[in-house]
DNA sequence: TTTATAAACTGCATTTTCGCAGGTTTTTTT
DNA sequence: AAAAAAACCTGCGAAAATGCAGTTTATAAA
């Protein structure tokens, strides 16, 4: 991560699909001039569960995963985010988060408190209708989501979770195929199972050669053999 | 269903938690004009999957199920809506449906174009929010599920699915106690289990004093229970 | 490089869930 | 009001998922 210590500003910023990149000029530098901008090392929290909520969290680089747990103490994964996605916006008047956001890897992360952001909102109706549109599809996605852990079995379910992976966090190794880097653990928080059930899907996918686990990173060498695996519940996220 | 063929204005319409309300006296009168509105039936589809996306619905009165169905013909119920919600919305550019929506009841219903809805989200920055707010909000309810579905058993699934349905849809009975009125099929489908699990919840539900099941409708007589159930699932939607 | 620690894999018994089948009740139709 | 159809309930065997325990492999620390 380089530049640990010097702010981006929005106008040199690179990450197009950022939403804030739809204001106004002078909207832009108005966000840019007040953001706050803070570099978070892998495994470490942006907000927790329970914390105040102030404003919104626009990810310039980087990966986050959106962690929720209950009672008992488990936890499970409600959302990945990379380059560009908003996290943490709730909206005015909701007093805590019941959500967490962690770094997956060292994440550029601007902060946008509530009332900047609401000014916006008010003021570039393009800005707000991408924020909108970007919650709306996020929705959908949400509910394939629900509808899938109501009918997928387990492996299935796994396979699911590899594929959101990927197509949510793009990774490549270092002969540009495609691969995941979640941990067991993490696999089976996303995917709604535990530890030993992702590890026994993980054995019969290598079998049938789609992917290829290298320690913490799994090679997905058949992305078409995952896809046809879920090709009865209909169309990708 | 009164004055079936007469069409209600948003001027004189009384569901004052309609979105269109946030817009400007004007938009809403030219919304009002250009509005579509039919009275569907109960058990009737408002659009179906696979069917083109033209614009958006908003309940003007009455209760829908938006459903999601799997090659296998099982069917899903991804959400339930009732007066002032809005269903339907895909924003610009997604040709079809991957959702279909039921009318539960008799159901007034309000159309409006792609075109307009843009043009009016342009236009009434707060309209715009309002949606956004709607959507960010129903994301976390559907993440909330997600969590759900992860980690309860079929039993505390199906209380909550109870719940949920009472607290979306607030009906009551002829002495004003709550009640919902879904069959355990649709209560399956809504829980991510069978119409036969279903059955076996009730019953437990029922000789613990919790529910009246009488017939069609299911009266609640301890919400308290209900809520005590799902406790170690933190706050509810 | 060696050692310590954590993560991953796999067998097995237990528990949970599923889904068929058959009987009962409720609702709708005639 | 009677008949037909649909919805509901429940027992039971089959299938799936869970979670523990022990082993192996990979990663981090000394």
């Amino acid at each position: 991560m380089p530049n640990r210590g010097i702010k981006i500003s929005c106008e040199e910023c690179t990450t197009f699909n950022c939403f804030v990149k739809q204001a106004s000029p002078e909207w832009l530098a108005k966000i840019s001039q007040f953001k706050n901008q803070v570099v978070y090392p892998k495994g470490q929290y942006i907000f927790t569960e329970g914390s105040p909520v102030f404003g919104a969290y626009f990810i310039l680089s980087g990966q986050v995963k959106v962690v929720s747990s209950v009672f008992s103490g488990k936890q499970n994964i409600v959302r990945l985010a990379s380059d560009g996605h908003m996290v943490g916006h709730k909206g005015i008047g909701h007093e805590t988060y019941n959500i967490g956001a962690v770094a997956l890897q060292d994440s550029r992360i601007c902060f946008v408190s509530n009332e900047l952001l609401y000014d916006a909102f008010l003021n570039n109706p393009h800005f707000t209708i991408e924020v909108m549109m970007f919650y709306s599809k996020e929705l959908r996605k949400s509910e394939t989501r629900s509808k899938y852990f109501a009918q997928m079995t387990t492996e299935e379910k796994v396979a699911y979770a590899i594929l959101y992976t990927y197509e949510t966090l793009q990774d490549h190794d270092e002969d540009g195929l495609p691969c995941i880097f979640l941990s067991r653990q993490e696999l089976a928080e996303l995917a709604g199972t535990n530890a030993e059930q992702v590890s026994r899907s993980i054995t019969t996918f290598k079998n049938d050669g789609l992917i290829s686990p290298e320690g913490r990173c799994v090679k997905i060498l058949q992305l078409k053999g995952f896809h046809q695996l879920l090709s009865p519940y209909d169309q990708f996220i």
